[in-house]
RNA sequence: GGUCGCGUAGCUCAGCUGGAUAGAGCAUCUGCCUUCUAAGCAGACGGUCAUAGGUUCGAAUCCUAUCGCGAUCACCA
């Protein structure tokens, strides 16, 4: 829909409010005709009864009347009950469709001043990825891309927290029974090495406190005294103090687990502009605190803990700085925010893409910075998710019931390709090829899955649902891509022109025309709510209506020359709205399959 | 306990700036491959929209209460 025709009947209907009626409406909500109706656009006037005098049906005939007179796209319109359903013309919506057909990178915005940084994944140096990463990631990504075709200018960010105690756990653990085992030598991932000797931390440590135990501590103290985390604080002090043999074995450690991410990423499609490490960053925000200090926003106790109250937002009171004079997570994160908008002088806003968990973190962190007056700081938006469940109940890694990325992907890929082959696809396929097709597929078939549910809320992720081919899935969506594009092989041959042949539409030619129409604006509405999963419902819907008219209009056989070139041209350009809503997902869609 | 979020078909999810008969997919059942890819299409079955009130021409959608589930409330990150 040209969004300047609904603009012009909204202005329209006012006015013929005014004048009939002489109803002052400030905004008439013009919504699109349910399909079971015969229409276009759907006024409901039933607000407007009051003032007309007159039964619903008499008053919306009346409306019709006089802007069919008006406006000369509208063909005709009908009235059921208080709904007038106005249907434009035949000449209107071809309009559109040549419209589409001239535009290149239809439903792409041309790129605008405003420069966003999405910031995803955000791991931690001593743990594999997991499923949870993979939704973060999938979403992170998926969000850049829906602005970025909004005309938004995007920089992908991570930070990665590579300082602290876990971390020297793990490298305490590697020197004590890692006999100088490397990603090379064992043939793991980097991050896999790693996070197998942070659990072989933990196996000495519960050991240790249970002997101890045994000996009659108690447990709280043993806790606190077992020799191991002794010596894991005593390598975080080595470490802050910056002494040399802990400091290389640090960066080679966690040069291995970047290694085994960028492996991952690579597999997930996702990558970044800019990468963070938390022991560049942590001794941040500490000067803000006296800006703060100074403005009165925050208060100093007498042991020297600094806080800010929120009361007055309906929150509460927050410690920023511990009374020993270090920072908490809080203060790092209103420095590094600052910090980012000083890398990036044109950034006009930041999205952060972190679990709801954090939701009230967040908030606080966001009333802080507007507090401290910082102009951007209504532009900050958490990109809040749900959980992953899994059918068993929730991950947890204490109990081994973490699905693991890399796994997780295998899986997905060696699916695809055993279903591939039962179906006879790969025929005549190169080993290339076919190793190709079953990457697309899988990680369609994945992406698409963890993309369709709305964000913000908690999900079940059934591994064997995850891996289907049929209803609304990944492979559904590129399964009729493919034939589309074989259509047009086949279709191209004929060279057919496609002069003529409009006035032949089938019903379903016409609604998916309808479809096409919509689909900037689609764009739109996802990427304001950061949202792809609004995309994934569009294409969905896109291609059902495409294979219902595949299957009942023969667009090969027919004699019509117009009407086939039409309607391949129809078909041209549905696979491309679909390619491109898929590469919004992170997905890709193969030629054929 | 305070705060925030969620509760829609057997299952997984849409729909939520109030509008027409609450929609998909999976599962179950019935048709359709001599015609361009059947990983498809068409159809059937399946709902007190957690419960109770309220607001109004109209409520799955807004308000209140109750129940159930989850998250969060550290001088942790």
């Amino acid at each position: 829909m040209k969004n300047d025709l609904r603009v012009v009947l909204q202005q329209l209907i006012a006015a013929v409010l005014r004048e009939l009626y002489g109803i002052e409406e400030g905004k008439i909500d013009l919504q699109d005709t349910r399909k079971e109706f015969e229409g276009d656009l759907t006024l409901v006037v039933f607000p407007y009864l009051k003032a007309s005098r007159k039964k619903p049906e008499d008053t919306a005939r009346e409306i019709g009347e006089y802007l069919q007179k008006e406006i000369a796209e509208i063909s005709t319109f009908n009235v059921v009950k208080g709904f007038l359903n106005i249907s434009l013309s035949d000449a209107y919506w071809i309009e559109q469709l040549q419209d589409i057909v001239q535009t290149d990178n239809y439903g792409i915005a041309a790129q605008g001043e405003e420069t966003i940084m999405v910031e995803y994944s955000s791991p931690n140096t001593n743990k594999p990825l997991h499923l949870g990463h993979v939704r973060n990631n999938l979403l992170g990504y998926s969000v850049s891309e829906l602005l970025k075709a909004a005309g938004k200018k995007v920089v992908k960010a991570q930070i990665i927290n590579d300082r602290g105690i876990h971390i020297c756990k793990s490298m305490l653990a590697w020197q004590k029974f890692g006999k100088g085992e490397t990603p090379e030598s064992s043939g793991l991932k980097g991050d896999k090495l790693v996070g197998k000797y942070y659990v072989e931390f933990d196996k000495a440590y519960r050991e240790e406190i249970r002997r101890l135990v045994d000996k009659g501590v108690e447990e709280e103290k043993a806790r606190q005294k077992a020799s191991i985390m002794e010596e894991a604080r005593t390598m975080l002090k080595k470490w802050e103090q910056g002494e040399p043999e802990t400091i290389a074995l640090w960066e080679k450690m966690n040069g291995w687990v970047y290694d085994g991410f960028e492996e991952t990423y690579d597999r997930l499609g996702v990558d970044f502009d800019k990468y963070y490490y938390e022991s560049q960053t942590y001794l941040l925000g500490k000067r803000v605190i006296e800006e703060g200090l100074a403005k009165g926003i925050f208060e100093k106790e007498d042991d020297g803990s600094v806080w800010v109250d929120l009361a007055s937002e309906g929150l509460d009171r927050k410690i920023l700085l511990r009374s020993d004079g270090t920072s908490v997570y809080m203060t790092q994160d209103i420095g590094t925010a600052i910090q980012r908008f000083e890398d990036f002088e044109d950034l006009t806003g930041m999205i952060y893409t972190v679990g709801n968990e954090q939701d009230y973190h967040f908030k606080v962190l966001f009333i802080i910075l507007d507090k401290l007056g910082y102009s951007w700081a209504k532009n900050l938006h958490h990109l809040s998710y749900g959980m992953v469940d899994l059918p068993s109940g929730k991950m947890k890694s204490r109990e081994g019931t973490v699905v693991d990325a890399d796994e997780l992907i295998d899986e997905m890929e060696q699916t695809a390709a055993k279903i591939s082959e039962e179906l006879g696809k790969t025929e005549g396929m190169i080993a290339e090829e076919k190793k190709n097709l079953y990457h697309m597929v899988g990680l369609g078939a994945l992406k698409y899955y963890i993309l369709r549910v709305d964000p913000r809320k908690r999900m079940m992720f059934n591994p064997e649902e995850s891996i289907d081919f049929n209803g609304d899935t990944g492979p559904f969506i590129q399964y009729t891509h493919a034939r589309i594009k074989s259509l047009l092989r086949k279709g191209r041959e004929r060279e057919l022109n496609a002069e003529g042949g409009y006035d032949q539409l089938e019903e379903s030619e016409q609604n998916i025309i309808k479809w096409l129409v919509k689909f900037p604006e689609i764009i739109q509405q996802a990427a304001a709510e950061h949202n792809p999963a609004i995309v994934a419902a569009y294409v969905y819907d896109l291609v059902k209506m495409y294979n219902h008219f595949y299957q009942q209009v023969p667009i090969l056989a027919d004699e019509n020359k117009a009407a086939v070139a039409f309607r391949l041209q129809l078909s041209e350009i549905t696979a491309d709205v679909v390619k491109t809503g898929m590469r919004l997902l992170g997905i890709a869609v193969p030629e054929r399959m």
